[in-house]
DNA sequence: AACCGATATGGCATCGTTCCCACACGGGTC
DNA sequence: GACCCGTGTGGGAACGATGCCATATCGGTT
């Protein structure tokens, strides 16, 4: 024997229902519902009669039953793509936070990157018949099927389907601009772009942003000094190893994500390379590291729990105003600047 | 109008039943139930009717009901303490992806350092009827609870019920032995420990590491070298920096987790003390800014993502053998040297 | 011709909760 | 005394899925 079970006067393992609790008190099950739901008639006595013999039993209504009466749950879905990753897990525990102060529960799905398994943990959620869903998207394929069976969705982070399911994002494009423009004013030209990809909104308007602060500097994307690299840091230090170690290096490098930043990071240890008397490094998304190594690295901040937060209250908006326009909020973010950032070497000035 | 409702031909916002895929496929609830869980018979060509007539509709099975009917879950509960801390944030990733591999739904409860949280989270689940919990516990409450209502817990990383509850740790007394020897092999006994309580089986085991290394390099654990520092970086930072500015200082501080850790790496930087030079770190947990500031800090490695797996895995033995022996399973940890360890310096040597 | 087993399907009670409805009581009004 | 109201309670039908049991058909056996 290892757990204890049944502490209450009823048969091993069997929980206690409404209608033990009706026993009890001796009333009927409508009495006890109404008595601890608060809905409908109870005289005072009653009620404090039922709600003792539930404390004593140890009564918890039934969330499967209660659910599947009332059609409606009081439980959120949330799927976040790496849950290692920092960001991830800061906006998963600001959703919590927030689902949490409004008598939500979380059901969180950690898809690892796998697209079978953000589709496995949406048909889960169908199943489970949750109020709505907090995704960060890697695909138009989950808003699209859950709002077919009439699943509020709120896309946050990214957004596939602006104007037809509500999101909540950051200033991607103000954010990349400022960080290159940062780059731009301390007479770079030459500066490398590290990127996931260039066709979602997230990568997408941070290319934007890039490409404006170099255009306002009178300089020009160069194609080979944008890297798309995969979704890890092995990848982009194997790329960013490649770039550092031609003759004609970038004097700068502009990192869209913590992993990409992160990977930068460590070829540019590796190769030994000083920052930023030989390249300087900005990442947008300031991870805990950044504030850590030597230099420290220059980085546009994003409220990470926050946007956790805004798109559970925006789901929870969308819940009592199902009719409602769909809304993109979008929350600003700021540039923290630190020591990985620092003039251009003056042998490279002009050559870009 | 934001969100498509209803690509199937029935009433808006209504999900189709097991009823609407049995008028579809013109046959009864009971063959569309035996048809698509397999259990029991069905002829190939009802078989295949069935599942078209679903596909169809986009039925998915209500969970709800199906709980409420079986009495029995598939879906576990997950409670950490802190989801931004890279720790707590691996073991859910691990408990998640191994409960998905398993089949079963996790809910995530994050409970932000809060005593309530815990307890909330825990009615929570027992209203959820969720077939096991996993627990990384900060009292022994939630076990306690749970258990009495005939639900199975694995208590993870700490242990406040062995023998009663199921658990799974690490080796902390081996871990924090040989982190101490470490440092004590490098000739230093003025060793400062920083640890968050003393009482739980996690930092007890490690203040036991810590003293027996010690005793077995002829020194004794000094009262005023051991910190017992709250749950957080700010809180670790101060209480290093009063001792790292004593003219005594210690020539070496071992911290028992990467908060704490993080706490008096800011300090030492601040003081503008020199790693290993002046004072070398060991930490038990090794988070990944570890391996990227400089110089690199040495750090006991847990396999955290493999914690939360294995805890799954265990839940999901106790539920196939309830009456089982409880068992608590350790996991191996390794001592990964880097740069912040060194030779303690000549002129703290035999002052201690 | 009666019977059997195998195959295949439908009827129906059930899980725990809610909530609509019916009903019962006491007291006031006409 | 018939009525209606306000207050309080219980009966019972749902919610959607499951799975036991009864039933039906058919080929083969006794």
């Amino acid at each position: 024997m290892t757990t204890e079970r049944g502490a209450s006067p009823l048969g091993r393992g069997r929980r206690p229902t409404i209608k033990d609790v009706a026993q009890a008190a001796g009333v009927s099950r409508s009495t006890v519902s109404r008595a601890l739901t608060g809905r409908g008639y109870a005289a005072d006595d009653v009620r404090e009669r039922v709600q003792r013999a539930a404390a004593e039993l140890g009564y918890v209504p039934d969330v499967m039953a209660r659910t599947l009466k009332q059609q409606v749950s009081r439980s959120i879905g949330v799927i976040v793509s790496d849950l290692r990753n920092p960001f991830y897990a800061d906006l998963a525990a600001g959703a919590g936070a927030e689902a949490r102060s409004r008598g939500y529960t979380m059901v969180l799905a950690d898809t690892g990157l796998s697209a079978d398994a953000e589709n496995e943990a949406a048909e889960a959620f169908v199943a489970l018949r949750v109020a709505g869903v907090v995704v960060t998207p890697n695909s138009p394929k989950v808003s699209t099927y859950l709002g077919s069976h009439g699943i509020p969705v709120i896309e946050v982070d990214r957004q596939f389907a602006p104007g037809v399911t509500d999101g909540v994002v950051v200033g991607n494009r103000v954010g990349a601009r400022d960080a290159t423009t940062h780059l731009v004013s301390l007479g770079h030209r030459r500066i490398a772009l590290f990127i996931d990809e260039t066709n979602w909104t997230t990568g997408y308007e941070r290319y934007q942003g890039y490409s404006e602060a170099l255009a306002m500097g009178g300089a020009t994307v160069e194609p080979e000094l944008v890297v798309s690299s995969g979704w890890d840091v092995a990848d982009s230090r194997r790329r960013a190893l490649d770039m550092l170690r031609l003759p004609d290096r970038p004097t700068a490098v502009f990192a869209a994500n913590n992993v990409l930043a992160e990977g930068v990071w460590r070829a540019i240890a590796e190769l030994g390379l000083r920052v930023p008397a030989d390249v300087s490094l900005v990442a947008f998304d300031d991870a805990p590291w950044m504030s850590m190594v030597s230099p420290t690295v220059t980085a546009v901040a994003q409220d990470t729990m926050g946007l956790g937060a805004a798109a559970v209250r925006r789901l929870h908006e969308r819940l009592e105003t199902p009719d409602g326009e769909s809304l993109t909020t979008v929350l600003a973010v700021r540039l923290v600047t630190r020591g990985s950032t620092g003039p251009c070497p003056d042998g490279a000035r002009g050559t870009g």
